[in-house]
Order: structure tokens, then sequence, then C-alpha cells
DNA sequence: TTAGCTGAGAGGTCTGATCTCCTGATGGCC
DNA sequence: GGCCATCAGGAGATCAGACCTCTCAGCTAA
């Protein structure tokens, strides 16, 4: 493979590669910096340097005065090439639910066709959890369960995708007026439904992979249905054939 | 928006401010590290970390000896939760062909439909070179032509969900074996009629965006196909059903 | 028992010396 | 006149170490 160009370059890859190979688990512990630095023989700032990159890759986690940890969390900026784009925020927001239309689809009919146990316990749960949300946690625990499904798929790419442009959802979400956020928040009742219907689909009895789909693409064409009502209808005009299928 | 918790983060935000709200274009050049740090009253190593992130979501390039500059390379890291995955390369690539196939089918309608006159002219150019390509510069040159599907349909995020799955796409292409990557390289016979009938389709005259998903559909389901041949059937089997559509 | 203090240890930041790498200018050679 | 070897300046790369801030656990005293 390429050799790195740059001490951080090669901590990065070295501290990857440690994980994977001694089969480390994410919550663990790396050692204290000066440490490390030490026992990798380099300079604490070149270390620094690769923990930043790990952090910003979302692979570890940095806490002050704590420690550096492995860590799951999917990092922020995945699709943050967005941040140059020029996409004013409500096409942006168009664009990724249509994103996630095209690919939790798909995710919802894998998940259906390979969800394990344990993953429909996890998928229950979620659903569980979501229903029961406070003011403030719907869109959170809303996101939760989709991640859920996502995993019950065992399809890392698509997860992943998934994953970042969730984290982004959030961000943007953020950005746009009270309105458009109340279609997400306050989106609860109907929303429901579907995330009840997506798990029946995928119940080790029923293992409906087309009816999950249905389920999925029905559940997020309300979302984009209530969005587009309260937005220039013309930026998703011509969102609709295809996607339709 | 949420505060930076640390000072590299806070620079890094700083930085993205900056690029977008000067209208800052790709291929600009940062002010040397000392003097930045100087002007963002940080310590150089703080500003160091900064860049080092900034670099790892693919935003800057550093050229030792040279300067800093922005960039819109997409990061080689995009989707590098994917290096803790235990998930085997074959299987990793099968999933990346799938990935594909749902976003470049997507995108093949778009850009059927929105394509520019200028748009069309970077199509037919990258396919040109594509044609013409040299032994060894197949897959990048292919590639190139889907990104430049990918701008020509106008569509952010999925744009950008392609360019990272191109990106780890070769990277883990290079993990597989000769015969794994033949499949890729020595594509080029039929690949060049799929391409050309993608333009086709695109072209003003025509504006066929049920052909143009067709076309790249078919496309990416030869090399699809191809790979599958050479490896375990069963990673791709209960892949084929919904995608098919 | 528990509120509050405190010190150890971890990360955060800065500085400035020194090294390495690129690039363009210089100047001699063919 | 054109070509190439050399060199100096500028820019990033790396390091060492001083000092700051944060967290948490354990101690102490009310």
């Amino acid at each position: 493979m390429r050799r790195p160009r740059s001490l951080p370059d090669a901590v990065m890859s070295e501290i990857q590669r440690v994980f994977v190979e001694r089969g480390l688990k994410v919550g663990d512990r790396l050692p204290p910096e000066r440490e490390l630095a030490r026992q990798l023989a380099v300079g604490r700032s070149s270390l620094r340097e690769a923990m930043q990159g790990l952090q910003t890759m979302g692979l570890v986690e940095v806490r002050h005065g704590v420690g550096t940890f492995f860590t799951s969390e999917p990092s922020k900026w995945l699709l943050s090439l967005l941040r140059f784009s020029t996409t004013p925020p409500r096409r942006l927001f168009a664009e990724l639910i249509e994103a996630r239309l095209l690919v939790e689809v798909r995710l919802a009919v894998l998940a259906a066709e390979r969800a394990t146990k344990e993953d429909i316990a996890r998928l229950k749960e979620a659903a569980e959890k979501r229903a029961h949300a406070m003011r403030g946690q719907y869109l959170e625990f809303g996101l939760d369960f989709h991640l859920a499904v996502a995993a019950a798929a065992h399809h890392s790419v698509l997860a992943t995708m998934l994953k970042a442009v969730c984290n982004h959802y959030s961000e943007v979400l953020e950005t746009l007026d009270r309105a458009a956020q109340d279609v997400e928040a306050g989106f609860r009742g109907r929303q429901q439904g579907g995330h009840e219907e997506i798990v029946r689909m995928t119940e080790s009895e029923e293992r409906d992979p087309q009816g999950a789909a249905d389920a999925m693409r029905a559940h997020l064409r309300d979302l984009q249905a209530e969005f587009t009502a309260i937005t220039e209808p013309s930026l998703t005009a011509h969102s609709e054939r295809e996607t339709a299928k």
C-alpha cells in the first residue's frame, strides 16, 4: 500500500492497525499522550496531530482530563464537503431527505432479510424509546431508530452512508427556521405508525422485505411531503418520478 | 450553533467560514503557518492540529515546502470507519458496487434531467478520455466519467456520497488480488459502450432520464456480474431482487 | 454520612529551535 | 541561445519542554 507521507499519517495508520490486529473494542482506552508518543518514538505534537486526524475521522474520542478512547461515534464531518457548497439549506435538506429515501428503502429490505434476533430486539427497543420520547428528543430518537434499521441490514457501506447523512441532517435542520423544524419535531403522531410497521415487517415470523421497503418508503415520503409543503415546491419537483419507482 | 470545545476545532470552523464567506475558490492558497497562526492569535501547534483535521476532511491539501491550499479532493478517509469493520475486502467491494448501483442510477436520471451544455461537454470529454486511456488509467478515467455524471446531476449530497464511495472503491480494489483487479482494469471493451450510451441519453436533444437510468444500471450490473463471477456467489445473492426494481 | 477540598494525572496550548523539502534564481557549460 | 547543476530562501515537519486547564477519586472535616 502507499506509505504515509508524514509522521502523523503514519501514526494514524499504526493506531488503526493496532486497533484491528489486537482486536480492541470500542470504548477501550489508549495510553496517555506522553506515553504513547514515547512508545511510538514520535514527538507529542506529531501524536496530537494524528489524534486530531483520528478524531476528525470519528475513530477516537478525546476527553479533556480523562483520556482518549476508541469510539464508534460516526464523525460529523463525513459530508462536510457540503459546507463548501453554496446550496441553500432548504434545498440541501430536500436533498438529504431524498438521499435517505434512496438509501433507507434499500436498508429496510436488507434488514428484513438479514436481521438477527438481537437486531430485532434492538429495533424494538429503539422504536419503544422513540414512542415514549419527550419533547426535544423526537429527532434524536427518531434517527436512532433509523440507524438501528441500518445496523440490522448488515451492509457496512450503506450503513456508514446513512450515518453520515443523518449527522448532516441534524446539523442542517438546525439552520432552518422554526416552521421547518416543526415538521421534524412535531411529527411524532404520524411517524409512530411508520416505525412500528417497519419493525413488524422485519420480525422473524414475517420477514417481508418488500413490505419493509414500502413501509420505509411511505414513512420517509410523509416526511418529504410535509417538508415540501412548507417550502418552494419547485425545489423537489423533479425528484418525484424515479424515486417513485 | 454549537461552540467548538477546543482551539483547533474553532480554527477549523473559522477557516471553513472564511472560505465560504470570502468566496474563496479551490486551489487558493492559505497564508503560511506562522503568519496564519499569528493572524488567528493561536499557537502554531493548534493551527497545525486544525490543519490536520481539515486535511483529513479533505478540505485542504498541505504540500511540504510549498504551502497549504484549498482543495476539492474528497478525503480518502471519507468512509474510513469501514477500516474498523471486519468486513472482508471481497464483501466490502461487493457492497461498494451495490452502493454505486443505488446512487448512480439515481444520479444518471438527474443528470439526464438537469445537465447543462457545459455539463454535457465535460461528460463527453470524460468519455473521450476514458476511451483513449492507456493501460493503468482505465480505473481512474472510468471513475472520472462517473464523477462527471454526478456533477451533471446537480445533487450535492448524492454526488458527495459517490465521491466517498469511489475513493474507497479504488482503495479496496488495491487490496484485492490480481484476478479481481482485472475485472476492473481489463474491462474497457465492454464498459466503453455503457459510457457512450449514458452520454447519448443525457444530450440536450434526447433527454431520456429513464434511458439513462437503464444504461447506468446495465453498465454497473455488468461490472457487478463480472465481479460476482469470480467471487463467492453467496456474498451478493440476496442483493438482487430489490435493486432490480 | 456527606459536602467540599485537593492533588494526581490526563489532555490543551504555546514557544522556539532545528530539520527537510520544494522551487525559482543563478550562472556556467555546451 | 538553450540546458542543466547548484544554491538560497521560504514553507512545512518535528521535537522538547514548560505551563495551563480539566476531571475524578480519595481524603477530610462538618
